[in-house]
DNA sequence: TGTACATCAGTGAACGCGCGTTCACTGATGTAC
DNA sequence: TGTACATCAGTGAACGCGCGTTCACTGATGTAC
């Protein structure tokens, strides 16, 4: 079943390679009439865009190359002038991945934002609901895009750890590497501030809830649950966060 | 820890693995003068052992069957007297590590389940006290071979799903494939039972209680928290217990 | 405005690698008589 | 007890595959004068 399409025509000598992956329309297009046929003129995007289609197709194992280079319509050489090799790749759509989850959380969390202020009840359930939002932003993207989120998370030879560590969350550099924890971090600020969790709880707060969410995720991906209805998975995210909320809005422990 | 390394019997010639793949003394050994050099004897479970090596140094993705081969100092055909191809022998080696994942968390457990009876503070206690003791022994699986659960939960092309699906654990056949989840189940019918955890928020906890073990193993493992040391390691957990636990022993939600 | 030339961005062939799997085979084992 | 023979459990060579990467190259582009 390995993508069975014709290339597009194209008449300029391109590399004729038989069956196997369409090149993208480089010259078809020529939108705006500003390229030629030998440069391609954003290669490096075009290629990261293949990859990501790869990596939405079969996870981190399926982003190759070889792959990526012939759906552009390109040798594999040329992807040479903008990668260093297969790993700057497979990193570049690692991070894109990033990008979209921290974009599907705030999708899901803009909704639910309401900005009630002080510590009025309505803004301490506010802020409780947007912690639900987020998980549901993070779950909903994890599983529209299973194979994308895979790379998101998996091990990168470039830059061997997502984060720089969690005490140390200083991701402000510009790159979408550590947003989503931001993100994270920021919801749970807001629950203390309005009063809706213990501070004595706070600490180490983010890694429970994402340790909550994405290990659902990972259930529902791969492991026992991955035949539940559409129903039955929204129930399941409903009750984890449920008990993941009453445990952080628990008062704090006697001990 | 019941079979921990070697094999119990058959002194046959075992694999002599040093550095690298140097090939067994299959011929050289001969050691109890048992069996001949040209038959192995246990060539199955020797390659079973093999792969499971491979399988704590480099995770799914090294579990190659020629390569296990060769340490066992075997052809590659030979493996295929005992195995329809590399899928059944990965699928061997999952089971081997979900073994061992039981194991662990049994191991883990057993310290902490004094037997006190009823609804008694002391039996409630014990309860709460045998799920911290489960998610230890479970995270102290995956820390200590990391290689090996991944390969536990990896995606399996023989047999796709771990489980049958959350609702119907009826595992009892004899495969360890669902032993962990027997042992959460019961783990949280106990603090049920004896009066630790309302009934109310009973149905859909071992999901909840397993995402968030297994995420916190995932995020210690390829995430955020890989640079942890092993006293941060187990604030984190800890903590995340903590919260875990809070939340499925809160009274029931109002709503 | 035209032209020489450096530089950029591609090509195509080839490399070595390790994989899973298949083939025809042969040595070892054990059993019937 | 010895022997013929079926069966079992291996061998070794080969297949086709796709990968990452390197090589010497060439066509296109843009800039200095």
């Amino acid at each position: 079943m390995a993508d069975m399409e014709g290339r597009t025509g194209s008449g300029a000598p391109r590399t004729a390679k038989g069956l196997g992956e369409e090149p993208a329309d480089r010259r078809g297009g020529r939108s705006g009439g500003a390229k030629g046929a030998y440069h391609h003129g954003d290669l490096r995007n075009a290629l990261i865009e293949a990859a990501t289609d790869l990596a939405r197709e079969g996870g981190p194992e399926s982003v190759v190359l070889r792959a990526a280079a012939r759906r552009v319509g390109v040798s594999p050489t040329a992807a040479y002038r903008h990668f260093a090799g297969q790993a700057e790749l497979l990193h570049a759509v690692k991070e894109l991945g990033q990008e979209r989850l921290a974009r599907s959380m705030e999708a899901g969390g803009r909704a639910d934002s309401g900005a009630a202020s002080g510590g009025s009840p309505e803004a301490a359930e506010a802020a409780e609901a947007r912690m639900r939002a987020l998980g549901h932003g993070y779950l909903a993207f994890a599983l529209s895009e299973p194979g994308l989120y895979r790379v998101a998370f998996c091990r990168d030879a470039l830059h061997p750890h997502l984060f720089h560590g969690a005490a140390d969350p200083d991701g402000g550099d510009g790159s979408w590497e550590f947003r989503s924890f931001e993100i994270l971090i920021q919801a749970l600020d807001g629950l203390v501030e309005h009063g809706r969790m213990p501070v004595e709880r706070r600490a180490g707060a983010e890694i429970t809830a994402w340790s909550t969410v994405h290990g659902l995720a990972m259930l529902l991906l791969d492991g026992p649950l991955a035949n539940l209805s559409p129903e039955e998975i929204h129930e399941t995210a409903e009750r984890t966060f449920d008990v993941l909320i009453a445990g952080l809005t628990a008062p704090p422990a006697p001990h």
